[in-house]
DNA sequence: AACTGTTGCTTCGAATCCGAAGCACCTGAC
DNA sequence: GTCAGGTGCTTCGGATTCGAAGCAACAGTT
């Protein structure tokens, strides 16, 4: 763990640099990624995202919309207008839960897991040259190790669905 | 250097989990950050990264428009927009170049210093609270030392300003 | 100088995004 | 039961975003 007691120090050189270039990395890497996906298979990198854990992610191949946009780090709003397209574009299908009528379960059609197979193998590429390729054999694996800790950590933290709604 | 003949395989597990990992952190940290920086300061997240730009990256306090979206990883419109914002704001200057008649220098005003002060210690808490605070003490300097030269490595890359023009 | 291609920025139109507000259902206290 | 508050999703309005096209200035060639 960090120090405690930094309250409302400024940053220090490595916490900054850490900070500035993951936002760099990220935002460099979804761009190029963004590009094959539109060339590939019309897809957005949202909808990538919301492909890629229905097929990957989830045994049954739904989920939860909530639970989508959490794990997405997305709006809601934003959610159900891109389950909106997905589903107009026959990629997946919205269906009332069982237990629950207020909740609306998003499934994965086969059109889907196709689209999303149709577009992996260029997907690996584009992530393998912009991201993986400079980096020395181990480093990928200790860049998970680093990484994944703090994203548990964060969402752990309250996510944007518990948001404190306003008073009326 | 990772090996050479991956071509369409598809990622290991470790590439994976770097991939998704990294994208998620950033996306998280970019949410609580822009939170943050809405309140405190009224700024967006590129608002922020424009002004950090130039108060802390540029000796003189002003960039040309192109290296300001590249540097910042954004389309050379949006920043159009955004430096209008700026400036309708009191933040930022623009003035056409004295060398090359085409280009706009965009320089950061006194106000746009108070802005970014203001804002930086609640900033830097952020930061602290979501990315830095679950690491351990050395990780936060591996972690830099893992990311910036793949930000390098993608910056070598053709940039979106060199996107290659449309025919007519 | 005239021509051609390039580069820097802005404008344009359409798509996407977000937060706030709204609606419906569910849950617990009484 | 019923009432109050919480939760899940959508709708709404407005802001932001992007790529393509447009415009002006530059640079090199002839």
């Amino acid at each position: 763990m960090a120090r405690m007691a930094d309250a409302h120090e400024p940053l220090d050189p490595d916490g900054l640099q850490a900070y500035f270039a993951l936002m760099d990395v990220a935002g460099l890497l979804k761009h190029g990624v963004e590009e094959q996906l539109r060339e590939a298979g019309d897809l957005s990198y949202v909808q990538f995202q919301l492909l890629a854990r229905l097929a990957l992610g989830s045994p049954t191949g739904s989920e939860r919309m909530t639970d989508l946009a959490d794990g997405v780090v997305y709006s809601r709003s934003g959610l159900t207008y891109q389950a909106g397209l997905l589903e107009k574009a026959g990629l997946v299908v919205r269906a009332p839960s069982p237990d629950d009528e207020r909740s609306v379960t998003v499934s994965i059609t086969d059109e889907g897991r196709e689209r999303i197979a149709r577009v992996m193998p260029g997907h690996a590429e584009v992530i393998r040259r912009l991201f993986l390729h400079p980096m020395a054999d181990g480093d990928v694996r200790r860049l998970a190790e680093l990484l994944v800790p703090v994203r548990d950590h964060m969402r752990a933290a309250p996510p944007r669905s518990a948001a404190p709604r306003r008073k009326r």
